[in-house]
DNA sequence: GATATTTGATATGGTGCATAACGATTATTA
DNA sequence: TAATAATCGTTATGCACCATATCAAATATC
């Protein structure tokens, strides 16, 4: 075995030794990921980053994050619900989506109504400007957000890929 | 039209009118997603937290985290590195990366060693038990959580998946 | 009518993530 | 060579997200 100097020759020697493939940029800027690149969760995490930076890049005009989204586009399909079930379907605790909807509210996106059939709910509604709101950032997320996303993968590979997501999401 | 005393009997008339699909489970128990169910970056991240969650309950009895999980495998890859190296591969930034190896060595998974070279920095490397501990998180992950993935998916559409991700890592 | 449950809200703590700044060391350059 | 700049690990700090316990008001249950 030959005396290497410093720790990155060692490298190099022992995997010459053993016939490993190096990467293409070279042993000193890029790094073996290994079994990393076969990890699902490290994929999907490192692809959920950069999904989202895109998405408030796109969406950036209006300020809106991809969890206040949710919450407008939830808020338009199903009028006449409280905080809870909408907070529920989100996946958000009661205690974290308070606040969510203060800066909604605090903004004129949405209002709490107090409900007549149970006065400690609130029955959450969209407002004008909030319904407008949701009008232009759809059409931002559609044309620029998801736009990308479906040329990037393909019509047919995105639409698998949401499949996919979906059955992970269910049945997991 | 029909008077209704409450919102959820106005939506479920509205939506009678408009001739639309209802949820499976009626409207009360369901909120309806909407174009939430299209939007990849909503799909990816509940994906991605169901994975991680099965991914912390399969390697449980080691008590590595995913992210734990990729700096062992990746000093094991790249044995020489610094933690400026490490960290920048992992997306980690380099401040955040201190209370991490703190940890790991605190548990004699890994060590700082000063470089004789540049004694600025820190080479890390994997103890013996730090590499026992890595042998057997590999095992429970591929053994229990990343077969359990397969089984779901399929192994051609669990490539695929793995495919499209990293398409999105890359050129996102 | 007494007790339990539900709803929105508050407080609080943990964790991940980002930036600024520091001492020690090394690199650059005047 | 001396002065300056850059780098490495580190600390401090703040923000966002997430989770739990708890509360008052209102409702449901018995």
């Amino acid at each position: 075995m030959t005396v290497s100097k410093t720790a990155a020759d060692a490298v190099r020697s022992s995997r010459a030794l053993r016939r490993e493939p190096v990467d293409p940029a070279g042993d000193d800027s890029m790094l073996q990921l290994g079994e990393l690149s076969g990890l699902l969760g490290y994929s999907l995490k490192r692809a959920q980053l950069k999904v989202f930076e895109d998405f408030l890049r796109c969406v950036a005009p209006l300020q809106l994050t991809p969890a206040q989204f949710s919450v407008l586009l939830l808020l338009d399909k199903n009028p006449g619900r409280n905080q809870t079930e909408i907070a529920n379907t989100l996946g958000i605790l009661r205690p974290n989506f308070v606040a969510m909807l203060d800066a909604l509210e605090s903004r004129d996106l949405c209002a709490r109504m107090r409900s007549t059939n149970d006065r400690r709910s609130h029955i959450l509604v969209l407002t004008d400007k909030g319904r407008a709101v949701l009008a232009r950032a759809k059409k931002l997320v559609a044309n620029k957000h998801e736009a990308r996303l479906i040329e990037v993968l393909g019509p047919a590979n995105h639409a698998a890929l949401l499949e996919m997501l979906a059955k992970l999401a269910q049945e997991f």
